[in-house]
DNA sequence: ATCTGTGGCTGTCTGA
DNA sequence: TCAGACAGCCAC
């Protein structure tokens, strides 16, 4: 049976099937059961008792559990958790809530699923499969008079709607005719009729969540329209795109906005719609999609153009799917996992359950009942121990660490006789799926987790032991946990070997392509829903003893490469970076490994299946870190194909003719920097990984960037900064302990201005800001209103110079980066505003220390020229 | 109807 | 001047 979609409606559960181009809907009763084991229900009294009360429907057999069937939910929740008393509090007044205990709890009798729900048991205990949606995309347009918090509360009438199917080869595009409900009904209505039309199932929209469904329910509900939203499922594109845009190997570009014009542009080169010249003079400094109530109204070309907008953005959808593929994979990934292809079904949560309901009810196993949190009782979230990162040899930085002091990677270089920072053939491996085969090697499940067991000495004979945790699990019957992951690595290879039998490219092959990926994704996000709080399967002691296997399997692999003469450099969870060592030797190591050390030492910990693997990935010809988690590597070759150079400067980047290098972590690839910040970087990791070693050529660059942050007219796009705001502006806002306001971060303090100025930035907006002064405390202001007021000193000693400072630094580190480069606001005028003629800018800051200071003293006719313009264009602006 | 994890760097602000 | 809290983003 292939589903398209189910749902709770009053008494019955609705099944939605697809039989050939008919959808078929079927009712049942929904289940709201629990599980008991049967020889907890000894008491043959409580038993008779139970089965003839009128509140339970059913209580059946099943082998050593039996299922409980309840008239409804509230029933099934008050055997579960008790029975809810309100009283009042007779000295405080406050009412109070506690719960009396039900029949089963006084009993102490464990409950189990008690809290899944009826759709998800029907999937469950059925079977069915999901069937493959038909999609539809779509996009509104709304009065834009009215601000985003109300439009979502249905205040805002929906003007226009675009929609389009996945081909392309049929559109809806309607708008209102007047200003009235019946019209809005109308198209509303219409939008539904075309829905069922063209068969889609599953309706998909850029921030769907946060805006389009939203609206649409609310409006739906407020004209009265007899139109059901619980028969298709909603599905996010923007939420649906950054979740699987993480898992992407090419994720790298693009991080300033989640837009959907952003995106688009990054994925297709698609610009947004020009925003035509009546516009521009209508309307000055306003966006098409901030205008959508004035074009309507305008009428005739505008509104025109405002349709026009509305199918453009629609059409990015699908083209931008083309392009990825990450709603097939979704989709596919919803069938291995059961769970719905919409947004609901795109948490990792839901997908294990899906997977590990259906797998447990197999293999006749259940699960205890989720105890959910009361309303308003905030549990404090207790992290548990996580992966182990080395510090980097040959950091060159002047922090202090605990395992690598400067003067430890002083001692280093001169005995590794390296002239500089930069390290050569430098060869990788790393565990491959590290925390999925730590599961499966050491049978982690909650239900094999053994609870007395002993934390040191002698291991008991059928189970083993995690080293660093001392968590034992029993090794004499599969837990369900590595069942369901070698389920999965199973399928995944099916999968993957049709794929390759398939002829390439055809759809037969990409659909097989995608499940074994799919299978993949699953895999790697047990782990993390293992230690989810919210999660049915969360257990602290099994996600800690995860990552503490591991940090036990790389510190150990580490030590016997040292020992083997290996100079280890760097590792990060499942990987190590090592030089003085060749390639021949070093896969003999990992072979050795795989051979003989993780067979003993793992049979040593009583563990009887082992999956670990180490594998040798990479090697690089030429390396460099500045700290963990950032370095910049130069492939000699990746999984055995062999790189090809870099592109030499002021070449474009081929990809026949160039490799990429591998950059992890530096400001280059951040978001939330300045451009100016991460050219100079990025010129800087690619001179570096030509193997320019002369000191001089990175002088040029500073310099060259130095004058242009002095002297240039300094566009928008290269100075501002960009962060998202992780929730509502008001909730950033603190006291300070002596009860004080505490000051906001400057981007929360740009969006606040933003915000009395009408517009709305709710949780995860972007705010793009420029800081103009930094002399005391940072001053900014919306990237909207910059018009060349800028701090140029807050900008290179702050924004530009450091992040290309620091790499510097730790590639030359015997070379001096301070001087006439670190400080170059002069001392007198920090904390006061310098006005230009006033004294020298550069004050003694610029002492004629080496090459560098002098070409600063010739920069410094020019920097007042562009410090003066830089204030005049702020006391124009301030008016 | 909100919810995969921890480790780590770098920045701002506070309060001594 | 400096440590500590907090925030954002990135590596795994």
């Amino acid at each position: 049976m292939e589903v398209v979609n189910a749902f709770v409606d009053g008494p019955d559960l609705i099944i939605l099937e697809r039989e050939g181009d008919r959808i078929v809907e079927h009712k049942t009763r929904p289940e709201y059961s629990f599980f008991v084991e049967t020889e907890q229900l000894q008491d043959v009294d409580f038993a008779r008792q139970i089965r003839s009360a009128s509140v339970v429907r059913a209580m059946v057999s099943e082998g050593r559990w039996t299922r409980i069937v309840w008239s409804d939910d509230f029933v099934r929740k008050e055997m579960l958790y008790g029975r809810l008393i309100r009283s009042k509090n007779p000295v405080t007044g406050e009412e109070e809530r506690r719960r009396n205990p039900s029949p089963f709890q006084t009993r102490g009798i464990t409950t189990y699923e008690g809290d899944v729900d009826p759709v998800r048991r029907w999937f469950t205990d059925t079977g069915a499969t999901i069937a493959k949606p038909r999609r539809a995309y779509f996009d509104l347009e709304t009065d834009s008079r009215v601000n985003f918090a109300h439009a979502k509360m249905g205040r805002s009438r929906i003007i226009s709607i675009a929609a389009c199917t996945e081909d392309e080869s049929k559109k809806f595009l309607q708008v209102i005719n007047a200003w009235s409900d019946s019209e809005e009904r109308r198209i509303i209505s219409a939008f539904f009729d075309w829905i069922d039309e063209v068969g889609a199932d599953q309706l998909i929209a850029w921030n769907g969540d946060g805006f389009d469904f939203l609206v649409l329910r609310e409006r739906i509900e407020r004209l009265g329209l007899n139109l059901d939203m619980r028969r298709k499922n909603w599905l996010d594109h923007m939420v649906l795109f950054r979740r699987m845009n993480m898992n992407s190997s090419d994720s790298g570009e693009e991080k300033q906005s989640m837009a959907l014009n952003a995106i688009a542009f990054a994925q297709l080169g698609e610009g947004k719609e020009e925003i035509p010249p009546e516009v521009a003079k209508r309307w000055p400094g306003r966006s098409l999609g901030s205008l959508s109530y004035e074009l309507w109204e305008a009428g005739g070309e505008f509104r025109e153009l405002l349709t026009r907008y509305n199918m453009k953005d629609t059409l990015l959808m699908p083209r931008i799917e083309r392009k990825t593929g990450y709603i097939a994979l979704f989709d596919t990934l919803a069938d291995v996992c059961r769970v719905l292809p919409n947004s609901v079904g795109l948490q990792p949560t839901k997908q294990m359950d899906g997977f590990m309901l259906r797998l447990a009810l197999e293999r006749k196993h259940h699960f205890a009942t989720k105890v959910f949190r009361e309303k308003g009782e905030e549990e404090e979230r207790d992290q548990f121990a996580g992966a182990f990162v080395m510090q980097p040899r040959t950091v060159g930085s002047k922090k202090k660490e605990d395992d690598w002091t400067p003067d430890q990677a002083e001692a280093w270089r001169l005995k590794m006789k390296l002239e500089n920072g930069i390290l050569r053939d430098v060869h990788v491996a790393d565990f491959a799926s590290l925390y999925p085969s730590i599961i499966i090697t050491w049978n982690m499940s909650p239900e094999t987790k053994l609870q007395n067991a002993a934390v040191n000495g002698p291991i008991a004979p059928g189970t083993c032991r995690s080293p660093l945790t001392g968590v034992c699990f029993d090794v004499t019957v599969e837990g369900i946990l590595p069942a369901a992951l070698k389920t999965m690595i199973a399928m995944r290879k099916v999968w993957s070997d049709r794929a390759a039998k398939l002829p390439p490219g055809t759809p037969e092959a990409k659909e097989a392509q995608r499940r074994s990926m799919a299978y993949k994704v699953a895999a790697n996000s047990f782990y993390g829903v293992v230690g989810s709080p919210f999660s049915r399967y969360f257990d602290r002691e099994v996600a800690e003893s995860v990552t503490q296997n591991g940090v036990w399997l790389i510190k150990r692999t580490i030590a016997e490469a040292e020992e083997r003469g290996m100079e280890v450099l760097y590792g990060d969870t499942d990987s190590f970076f090592a030089m003085n060592v060749t390639q021949t030797e070093y896969e003999a190591f990992v072979s050795w490994c795989n051979d003989t050390l993780y067979p003993d030492i793992l049979q040593k910990v009583g563990c009887t299946e082992n999956r670990i693997k180490l594998a040798y990935e990479k090697a690089f010809s030429l390396v460099m870190f500045t700290a963990k988690k950032r370095y910049a590597g130069c492939f000699l070759h990746y999984k055995g194909t062999a790189a090809k150079p870099v592109p030499g400067e002021g070449e474009v980047f081929d990809k026949k003719l160039h490799s990429r290098p591998e950059i992890k972590g530096f400001e280059y690839k951040r978001g939330d920097v300045s451009v100016l910040a991460r050219r100079l970087q990025e010129k800087a990791i690619m001179t570096l990984m030509r193997g320019v070693v002369r000191p001089e050529a990175y002088r040029q660059l500073l310099s060259e960037a130095l004058t242009h942050v002095a002297t240039a007219e300094l566009p928008l796009e290269e100075v501002q900064i960009s962060k998202s705001l992780s929730q509502e502006t008001k909730k950033y806002h603190r006291k300070t302990a002596k009860g004080a306001d505490q000051a906001v971060p400057p981007h929360v303090r740009v969006a606040e201005v933003l915000e009395a100025k009408g517009l709305e930035l709710g949780e995860g907006s972007r705010v793009s800001y420029v800081v103009t002064d930094s002399s005391d405390g940072i001053k900014a202001i919306p990237a909207q209103d910059y018009k060349g007021q800028i701090d140029r000193y807050y900008l290179w000693e702050s924004m530009v110079y450091p992040p290309t400072q620091r790499l510097l630094q730790a590639a030359f580190p015997a070379q001096d980066w301070v001087t006439g480069l670190e400080r170059i606001r002069p001392k007198q005028t920090r904390g006061k505003r310098v006005l230009p003629g006033q004294e020298s800018l550069f004050g003694d800051a610029a002492d004629p220390i080496g090459e560098h200071a002098r070409k600063l003293r010739h920069l410094e006719t020019a920097w007042v020229n562009a410090m003066t313009r830089s204030l005049e264009a702020e006391v124009a602006w301030r008016g």
